[in-house]
RNA sequence: GAGGGUGUAGCGAAGCUGGUUAUCGCGCUGGCCUGUCACGCCGGAGAUCGAGGGUUCGAGCCCCUUCACUCUCGCCA
């Protein structure tokens, strides 16, 4: 076999005249008559020009002949140097060319289901899926595995050279009641038990700590049987870290070196030393949502008093009644396209995806020397309130402002939110922008869910109330903001961490908050109790998703475009056809199948 | 659980208001070509228009049903 001697990227001018042996695939064959043909060899590292002339042996002349695209073969050649006028400026090898004195085909290639290619022509996500193994062959997604690979290299590198160590956490535990959906697995040996894959490490990092080994990290994979999205899939794999005798500070400020260092070293950007921090409410005022993009401004305001004042009877009553009224400013970039009414009717369509029933717009036009109202909402508001509100909104000619209301504080920020994503996407707001990573802190601890009747965590159980609103345990759980923090890059959650609890009556006062009564809350977690009885030390902990920075560093949309092998969007994978059926015979032995006989 | 979008040759797409033999590019295939590099040139094969039903003299196009994929809401501590 020709086995390679070099990657053929590495065939540079410095090799001139040297034998070398790639290995690789057949990208493509460019015949010129029977004297000669150019056969572009490509490996993970890019691609060489091969040439096989009049001057060529014979074998490697017959079989340069029979060769078709994606044939893997052997290549044995001098590597020379092009003449100028020969030079590929636009290939990294275009300097040299590798003349082949002997070829060896390792196995040939069916016609292929789809081209193997970088534009943009390239076949649909399912085809892509199933034939991923091919797929991967592309440039682009050999990239976005070349780059992964280097990003979590780049981040056990740092965390080593802070004294982490990485430790390993089982895969089958047991379900928690909380949280996600569990995937389970039935247990052979105990009939009618399961063991659970790990939705995170979290209770294991915990136990760690409470171990006296104080600074964990782990690459781990994590499951969650819940429906897909771009940025989602059942399973995902996270950078879940821990560190003891630490506080908010110590983890933040971790992180803030660890990408600093990681970007710089990966794709050789300048991050600042330290990230915006917003509070949760602020977040959800200013740019509606909990993980705004901070590549572009443009932030949400109130619009109640406003509302308040006008003749507008029925966005009136949405906050007269307690409601809320957001309102965000959109500029008008181009001068000579006028936004019509059908464009801003799409920006409002944007808020109905989020329930969104009270929306309008006004829009600044000319009239006289200075500014008023337009459409059909105009007429609710006196030439008073209108200058006041071009004022202070700062409007120019042109610009529309886009207003909803609704009674739920959340739901008022998350439809103004979701315009404004639009707008970021619409006016290129975004692009070109780099990496602009902030920091949520202060989220509340707890959410009242409304079906259930009691309140739950907002992030989970193991997360510690600030300070000053242990207070409000007791009284207003609502009220209780957590020591939370979520880590936030280009508008997508990157990680989500907090400090934990280490005491017993502490943690035993969540649960019950959470409607876990002591039976129940010693069932499911009693380990955890039961380890927070010998010294355990005060800890907090985070975990990035390796998934989505990754997709985000390579300006992708979708996370399936840094796995492997991921699946679709009903949890399917289009190659191996799993999930799958299995025989009556595996079923029987997990006890899944129980024989009518057994039965009595 | 809900909504939007897509489905035409191996791949990516076009197909007007329902009207002849369904079009284009890539790929495949036969041939020509000694400096190409997304090589070029000449020829060829390849389609139950996702599936089923309906309307019509006539359906890729209209209607109904259904399937697959994709994005989003819900969900995702």
């Amino acid at each position: 076999m020709l086995k390679r001697t070099i990657y053929v990227s590495e065939a540079q001018a410095n090799l001139a005249g040297k034998e070398v042996i790639v290995n690789g695939w057949v990208h493509r064959i460019r015949e010129h008559g029977e004297g000669l043909t150019f056969i572009n060899v490509r490996d993970r590292s890019g691609v060489v020009q091969v040439i096989v002339n009049d001057k060529s042996p014979s074998q490697v002349r017959q079989t340069a002949k029979g060769l078709k695209n994606e044939y893997c073969i052997g290549v044995r050649g001098i590597v020379r140097k092009r003449d100028d006028s020969l030079i590929n400026k636009d290939m990294i090898t275009g300097e040299v060319e590798i003349e082949a004195s002997e070829i060896e085909v390792f196995s040939t290639c069916d016609t292929l289901p789809f081209a193997i290619s970088d534009d943009k022509t390239q076949a649909k996500e399912d085809l892509r899926l199933k034939y991923r193994y091919l797929d991967l062959r592309s440039g682009k997604m050999k990239d976005n595995l070349i780059l992964r690979t280097r990003f979590v290299t780049a981040i056990r590198k740092h965390l080593d050279s802070k004294g982490f160590l990485e430790i390993e956490t089982p895969t089958l535990i047991r379900s928690t009641p909380e949280g996600a959906r569990d995937f389970l697995v039935p247990s052979r040996l105990y009939e009618g038990k399961f063991y659970s894959l790990p939705q995170s490490p979290q209770l294991y990092k915990q136990l760690l700590m409470v171990s006296g080994l104080d600074r964990y990290y782990q690459v781990a994979r994590c499951y969650r049987d819940e429906d897909a999205r771009g940025d989602r899939q059942l399973e995902f794999t996270q950078l879940d870290l821990e560190m003891s005798f630490a506080d908010r500070e110590d983890v933040l400020s971790l992180m803030e070196g660890l990408f600093k260092d990681v970007f710089k070293e990966v794709v050789n950007y300048d991050l600042p030393d330290k990230f915006v921090r917003i509070p949760y409410a602020d977040a959800m005022n200013s740019y509606g949502c909990d993980k705004p993009d901070l590549r572009f401004d443009c932030r949400i305001s109130d619009f109640s008093e406003e509302l308040k004042a006008s003749s507008f009877e029925k966005a009136k009553a949405v906050v007269c009644n307690g409601g809320f009224a957001k309102a965000i400013r959109l500029p008008l970039l181009d001068k000579s396209k006028p936004y019509s009414r059908k464009q801003l009717e799409e920006y409002l369509e944007e808020a109905k995806i989020y329930k969104n029933k009270t929306g309008f717009f006004l829009k600044a036009e000319k009239e006289g020397n200075g500014l008023a109202l337009s459409g059909s909402a105009a007429k609710f508001f006196d030439a008073g309130q209108q200058a006041a509100i071009i004022s202070k909104f700062a409007l120019e000619e042109g610009d529309a402002l886009l207003v909803v209301a609704d009674e739920k504080w959340k739901a008022a920020c998350a439809q103004a939110g979701s315009m404004r994503s639009r707008m970021g996407a619409q006016l290129g707001l975004t692009q070109g922008k780099g990496f602009a990573f902030c920091w949520i802190v202060d989220f509340p601890l707890f959410s009242y869910n409304e079906e259930l009747g009691h309140w739950e965590a907002e992030h989970h159980m193991f997360s510690r109330p600030k300070k000053e609103h242990m207070e409000y345990l007791d009284t207003d759980p609502g009220k209780v903001l957590g020591d939370l923090y979520d880590l936030v890059l280009n508008g997508y959650e990157v990680a989500s961490g907090s400090v934990r609890i280490n005491e017993i009556e502490l943690q035993e006062k969540i649960f019950e908050i959470c409607n876990y009564s002591k039976e129940r809350a010693q069932k499911a977690f009693g380990f955890l109790l039961e380890a927070f009885r010998y010294g355990a030390p005060p800890h907090a902990g985070i975990a990035p998703g390796i998934d989505r920075m990754c997709m985000i560093i390579q300006n992708e949309t979708s996370i399936k475009e840094v796995i492997a092998f991921p699946k679709n969007t009903f949890a399917v994978s289009p190659m191996d056809e799993s999930p799958s059926e299995v025989s009556e015979e595996q079923l029987r032995e997990l006890h899944l199948i129980i024989d009518a006989k057994e039965r009595k």
